[in-house]
DNA sequence: AATCTAAATGCGAATTATTTGCAAATAATT
DNA sequence: AATTATTTGCAAATAATTCGCATTTAGATT
């Protein structure tokens, strides 16, 4: 795990938010970087272990959110899950069988929203959306069982989410 | 309110579906095809008063859910909304400050998946989708308050929901 | 560097959302 | 009408998230 020192980067960028850069801020950043996929507050409270309370967790996490640091991603399970923003807008495509996720970008959909926001009446503003698309993943598909690629983390989150 | 009598096409969609046609699963149909908008299990909860208990109304709405008959939508309230999936496929637009919902269909996502399920290595087949907008509605970009013509269930929902 | 103060945190308890086990009730079949 | 596999109610468990309040801390000020 190594040495935890603060990184300039989430600093300002909280800092630029109006945030304390905070020690319990900046670790979850740091989870957010490190663990590359969408985390749910468990996930995040599991990895940092006693350094915070969950209610910091679940605090950060909607601070983090309402300025547009994270983002909200919905992938079925009945909790929320989260990722970095600042990676390049991407939508997900996720697994009905196992759970696995695939990142996928290019898809689009700038075009449906400009075309959307020519046809409604009633909305001035479109700032975010949420795209996700579940399937079947190929090696589903073929066997029965889950590929042994898929992440420990993952199937661990898979096998304690109902 | 008036007299319920059984709905003889909701009766053999859910025999098809290998399912008993219950009072509760009628009910919950017949909730769900009254109220149009998306559904919380609370507002079904509310909706059928003691007509039966909350555990039958979470079992009801997962099995719909499997077989297709009702789909699950993401307001990113902390809790699941469903609605009839009959309906022509659409989507959704919802206004982050007052929560008023648009539906809006011809969006033209079919293109999309085909174009993603042309590129991704993983998977052999995409089912479902979800995509939903959040902008701010005219009436909120105007001045501060929920228009008027927010229906009264979504107001009370807004104000229960954190 | 010491002081100050609003913002953030820990802790415990409260709420909300959803699920489960099991005995009793019921839809569909014979 | 009798049978049986499903479904339901009830009560209690578990999961997910939030809240109140006393204490701590980041960052500003002196």
């Amino acid at each position: 795990m190594g040495i935890m020192r603060k990184n300039p980067e989430f600093q300002s960028l909280l800092r630029k938010s109006g945030y304390k850069a905070t020690s319990s801020r900046m670790m979850i950043l740091a989870v957010f970087r490190r663990l590359r996929h969408p985390l749910s507050a468990q996930e995040i409270i599991d990895s940092v272990g006693k350094a915070m309370d969950q209610a910091t967790v679940y605090r950060t996490l909607t601070a983090l959110k309402t300025k547009g640091i994270i983002r909200q991603v919905d992938l079925r399970h009945n909790h929320a899950h989260f990722e970095l923003a600042n990676a390049k807008e991407h939508h997900h495509l996720i697994c009905l069988r196992c759970g696995r996720i695939e990142d996928i970008s290019g898809c689009g959909i700038e075009e449906l929203q400009s075309g959307i926001l020519r046809k409604t009446k009633h909305f001035s503003e479109i700032r975010q959306h949420s795209l996700e698309f579940y399937g079947i993943c190929k090696s589903c598909a073929r066997g029965g069982g889950m590929s042994s690629d898929l992440h420990a983390s993952r199937i661990a989150e898979l096998y304690h989410s109902r």
